[in-house]
RNA sequence: GGGCCGUUAGCUCAGUAGGUAGAGCACCGGACUUUUAAUCCGGGUGUCGAAGGUUCGAUCCCUUCACGGCUCACCA
């Protein structure tokens, strides 16, 4: 051993023993399990072995070397050397040879490690191996006695050691808390989780092939915003320093999209992160994702037919059929989706009659016999709204779509050319769930302001706070704007469908919740 | 924000009519060259979420708090 390989050692050694009083310091004490790991890597460290390896030139993923070998037979040799990486996910070992686990980003390979095959002392130091290590391995493929397909290993590197321990293999993680807090352990351990943010991931790549097919333009407009718009609700507030300026996280998307079919572009999409500063629940993270798409000279039926197929497409591209199940519940995508007004639905589904003939107390009466909190000063429209939601709105189990909703609640919609109470609105049920909202875009300045001034007026103290008009955008409105179909869909909403999640934390990387402490 | 439930070993969970705890996996020591949650022998590694209170004595009973889950409300 040169003096290089001396003070390397020496380095490393302190560098130990640095980390070692800074776990024992900074951290939780350490449990045994992990003084027993931290002892183990001065032992590793001070034979020149390196812990923290760099880079392995793997040459075939996991699944790439099952579905080759798929019809390989005990006995059989497979006659390649390969060389894979992954993380070391269960010991057999049986003296002097060992079987294990390798889990890679594709899949998991059993490892046999004999003592003969790759000799004295790095069968010891493979022994010294833990759950949760990182390694690559090279070695021959083949079947063992038991019909499985596993990795000869013929030598390993070790690429990177955990001092940490895995949960447990058989019941992984299970505490809800934990799995969100630490995501990578939920990965590492639970193997459904990858599918279904692969299932996520899969379904945003369809949402943009199709838009794009269909020639809309991806674009990325303001998230820091003076006067947040575009939607109902409580804004996250900043500040940007330079300009001395109050600034909020955008709650929608919608004001700055028409803006630039205003400006021209006749189909816009933008797949947006938004932020509401409202209450957490299984349906609601206060950043969420959705896409929002405007399509210029369109109404609300042409974005009604696109929607069914863009859903249909998004559902092909990832669960590859249109039999979902939802929370014990088949849904059938297949088939033209049924369309009911509001008003209709609401005679359906609730064998109530109503509309806006229908007199203030019988509204009220219905309602109070619903078992809704209506407050007496609402319009008839949210009261019908609140009705709608109560009795129809969980039976909308199959894709539905329901149109026409109260002008009051749709600020941003154009008046239904037939009763002035009501819009050209839609949204789309799937699972009792709303999925998407579109309407044919009110274009007339004058009325928007009258529609902006109506809610500012109406909306309670605290929105009050924040419910400035837009006037930059009623300026933008002025020079003309064509008319226009736009759309959101709630993208996390829609995941939990395709991938029968129960919560929107189930299908958030990274949900938010209170910090530690 | 309201209601209900939970928090015990690294993980999954038992438990104590109040006498400071236990099982599987993981971990440590030993045996074992084709296992599949390998097996066999030996070893509990813990501020029983936090702080007060009651008590001779609290992980257990009471109060408050923290965090989480489910649910209702608001919203998408």
């Amino acid at each position: 051993m040169n003096d290089k390989d001396n003070s390397r050692i020496h380095n490393q050694d302190k560098l130990i023993q640095e980390k070692y009083e800074y776990y024992a310091e900074t951290e939780e004490p350490p449990g045994e399990a992990k003084g027993i790991r931290l002892e183990k890597i001065r032992n590793l460290r001070a034979r020149g072995i390196e812990i923290y390896g760099s880079r392995y030139e793997k040459n075939i993923n996991i699944s790439d070397i099952r579905e080759k070998y798929c019809n390989l037979t005990q006995g059989e040799p497979a006659g390649q050397d390969y060389r894979v990486a992954g993380r070391v996910m269960i010991f057999r070992k049986h003296g002097k040879a060992t079987f294990c686990d390798l889990k890679d980003s594709t899949g998991k390979i059993q490892l046999y490690v004999s003592l003969k095959n790759i000799g004295d002392k790095p069968y010891e130091e493979f022994s010294g191996l833990d759950i949760g290590d990182w390694i690559g391995v090279e070695g021959g493929v083949f079947v063992t006695r038991t019909g499985e397909l596993s990795i000869n290993v013929n030598s390993f590197e070790l690429l990177s050691k955990a001092i940490r321990v895995l949960p447990e293999k058989w019941h992984g993680l299970k505490d809800k808390e934990l799995r969100y807090r630490q995501r990578y352990l939920d990965f590492t351990v639970n193997p459904d989780v990858m599918e279904v943010f692969r299932t996520r991931i899969k379904a945003i790549n369809a949402l943009r092939e199709f838009l794009n097919g269909r020639g809309f333009l991806e674009v990325e407009t303001p998230m820091l915003q003076p006067i947040p718009g575009g939607a109902a609700a409580r804004p996250f507030i900043t500040h940007h320093n330079a300009l001395d300026l109050e600034l909020y996280l955008r709650i929608a998307p919608e004001l700055y999209l028409k803006r630039l079919i205003i400006g021209g572009f006749e189909k816009v999409y933008e797949l947006n992160r938004s932020f509401r500063n409202e209450g957490i629940s299984h349906k609601h993270n206060p950043e969420f994702t959705m896409v929002e798409f405007y399509q210029a000279f369109c109404d609300y039926r042409d974005m009604m037919d696109l929607t069914e197929e863009l859903i249909k497409f998004i559902a092909s591209k990832t669960a590859g059929t249109m039999e979902l199940s939802y929370r014990g519940k088949k849904i059938c995508l297949d088939g033209r989706w049924k369309r009911y007004t509001m008003l209709g639905a609401i005679e359906k589904f609730g064998n109530i009659k109503i509309d806006f003939e229908t007199g203030m107390e019988d509204l009220l009466g219905i309602s109070g016999n619903l078992g809704i909190q209506v407050n007496r000063d609402s319009g008839k429209g949210k009261i019908i709204n609140e009705i709608f939601e109560s009795v129809v709105e969980p039976l909308l189990i199959q894709p539905t779509f329901i149109m026409d909703y109260p002008i009051e609640i749709s600020p941003l919609a154009k008046k239904h050319p037939e009763n002035e109470n009501l819009t050209e609105r839609f949204e789309l049920f799937i699972g009792g769930e709303e999925i998407a909202n579109a309407f044919s875009e009110l274009i007339d300045p004058a009325e928007q302001l009258k529609r902006f001034r109506f809610q500012v007026k109406s909306s309670d103290e605290e929105e009050r706070i924040t419910g400035k008009i837009d006037t930059d955008f009623l300026k933008a409105m002025e020079y003309g704007m064509p008319p226009t179909g736009g759309e959101g869909i709630g993208i996390d909403r829609l995941v939990m469908i395709l991938t029968d999640s129960n919560s929107i934390r189930d299908v958030i990387l990274f949900p938010l919740l209170r910090p530690e402490e």
